[in-house]
RNA sequence: UCCUCCUUAGCUCAGUUGGUUAGAGCAUCUGACUGUUAAUCAGAGGGUCGUUGGUUCAAGUCCAACAGGGGGAGCCA
């Protein structure tokens, strides 16, 4: 029976002495052959076990190594040290699976996240990625919290997906054909599919929009949040080849609906990483704060990384066309100078990273959603602005990130939903079970998507979006 | 995919204009120490210098290709 056991975090919070507890977890430090510190992952904090003089046998305390699972039951009391404010006195110490100090590569020292990211099947084990994980499952579990109470409906769309034709990224195929050249082929030479599994040909999906839209229709409001693929060949701090996505997709919703919502939801889920994950994020700060140390001082950020959520918290998104983002970018003192490596001269063109990072790093200094795009830029389902030229779409940019929302107000009217499906050469047939929305009961509606793994890079300050998912997927990259 | 930097002990790094036996701190091991906080002190072990090929009397050091990693860009969330 294992049920005995307190919980670190539960221990070190109430701060009750005098009575006899059990603690299980795994052991970072063991000092001058009498402290243990050991930890269970409930938080960053250790519990001091006491070792006294003697009281077991020395065959015991050597398998006490930093990695190692042990039991200990004794007597909570007040610490006589000054690190702590209670301390257990051991009675009874079990190891529990015992860890080769010399095979065992974490050490109670600094270690690099490049390092860890290697071993990223201990790094669990770490402070830092302790503090993440646990904000990441907050997070999680803030997005859940955020829509049941506002109504929506969650729904899994399938992981597996017969259209190719959503125009959001390579996709990954799937297939239990052969791979050896003996896969049955057409007489133009490429695959047949009709004995493949499913009968014809199917990938990974790179978004659960297009059914989410489906569901919208019938229940109002919904959301998906589920695991997403592309196989794009990318190879930067904020790309995974596999990641999560949050998907609201809302009836009766214009583009200004939508907006707010996201920024009620942004700010919804970090206030509650903030009020549930206090400690951790305040680890992450002090990390980053070392980390900002060893930049040149031009570099460094201007906040600390609870002062900037607090920010995003407090203040309201900057909300700008556009167009008017061109005019901003083509008057800075920055394009005249022809600082950027792409002059901004005319309208049209797709903004650059270093465009965006300027309008939300330099000029406004808090997230910018950016609305109102041209239609050349954007996907088809966007709809049409009396304009003629630009679509209802909307970017959210956050500061160290770039974007980490992308939606828009969809095209409800089929005629221009066809027609702009035509112009972009998307095959109408494949999808014609998505154009039943549009015949059928049309509504307005509209829609986001936002990339779990950034939000937590945003909330963390975490540099790399590999250090916030525990087995990250890339370009040459699929262990564990 | 492109640009750029990097790869030396388990980890983080030093290694001079190419020149004898490649160093340090931490970790590990052995011993000491009973109120430590990444404990401390003494000693010991630990290296095909990313891989392959080339230049040279001589390569950790110079050149090339490849692999892996970091940063930036593109694609995007």
């Amino acid at each position: 029976m294992f049920s005995t056991r307190i919980k670190i975090k539960e221990l070190l919070l109430s701060e009750k002495v005098n009575y006899q507890a059990t603690v299980m977890g795994w052991v970072r430090t063991f000092r001058n052959n009498q402290f243990i510190a050991l930890n269970d992952g409930s938080t960053n904090n250790n519990i001091q076990i006491v070792v006294a003089l003697g009281a077991f046998d020395e065959a015991t305390l050597k398998r006490i190594t930093t990695g190692a699972c042990i039991k200990a039951t004794g007597e909570v009391i007040a610490s006589l040290g000054k690190g702590q404010k209670v301390e257990l006195k051991a009675t009874a110490i079990e190891v529990l699976g015992d860890s080769d100090a010399e095979k065992f590569p974490l050490q109670p020292k600094k270690h690099s996240l490049e390092f860890l990211r290697e071993i990223a099947h201990l790094r669990f084990r770490t402070n830092t990625f302790g503090s993440v994980f646990r904000v990441r499952h907050a997070l999680s579990f803030a997005i859940h919290d955020f829509f049941t109470k506002k109504g929506f409906i969650g729904i899994h769309t399938p992981i597996i997906t017969a259209s190719d034709a959503e125009g959001a990224g390579e996709m990954f195929k799937v297939t239990t054909l052969p791979l050896d050249g003996s896969a049955p082929k057409n007489e133009d030479g490429t695959i047949n599919f009709k004995d493949d599994f499913f009968g014809r040909s199917t990938n990974l999906t790179v978004s659960g929009q297009l059914e989410g839209e489906l569901a919208a229709m019938a229940f109002g409001n919904i959301y998906t949040f589920g695991p997403t693929f592309r196989a794009e060949n990318s190879n930067t701090t904020r790309h995974l080849a596999e990641f999560w996505m949050i998907e609201p997709e809302m009836a009766f919703y214009d583009l200004e609906d939508n907006m707010n919502l996201a920024e009620e939801f942004i700010k919804h889920i970090i206030r509650y990483a903030m009020d549930n994950n206090r400690e951790d994020l305040e680890f992450l700060a002090q990390r980053l704060d070392e980390e900002e140390k060893q930049k040149p001082q031009n570099e460094r950020s201007e906040m600390g990384l609870i002062e900037k959520l607090e920010f995003v918290i407090n203040n309201n998104f900057e909300r700008i066309t556009y167009t008017e983002a061109i005019e901003i970018l083509r008057e800075s003192n920055h394009n005249k100078k022809k600082k950027f490596q792409y002059i901004i001269d005319k309208w049209g063109i797709d903004l650059q990273s270093e465009h965006e990072r300027y309008l939300v790093e330099k000029h406004f200094k808090k997230p910018v959603i950016l609305t109102n795009y041209p239609k050349e830029i954007k996907a088809f389902y966007m709809r049409q602005n009396d304009d003629g030229k630009t679509v209802a779409a909307m970017d959210i940019l956050a500061p160290g990130i770039g974007e980490i929302v992308g939606g828009s107000q969809r095209e409800e009217r089929i005629d221009k939903l066809v027609e702009r499906m035509k112009e972009m050469h998307i095959p109408t047939e494949e999808l014609d079970w998505y154009l039943d929305t549009r015949r059928f009961g049309a509504c307005p509606h509209a829609g986001f998507g936002l990339g779990f793994e950034r939000i937590v890079q945003f909330v963390t300050g975490m540099g790399n979006i590999r250090d916030v998912i525990p087995f990250p997927r890339y370009p040459k990259s699929a262990s564990f």
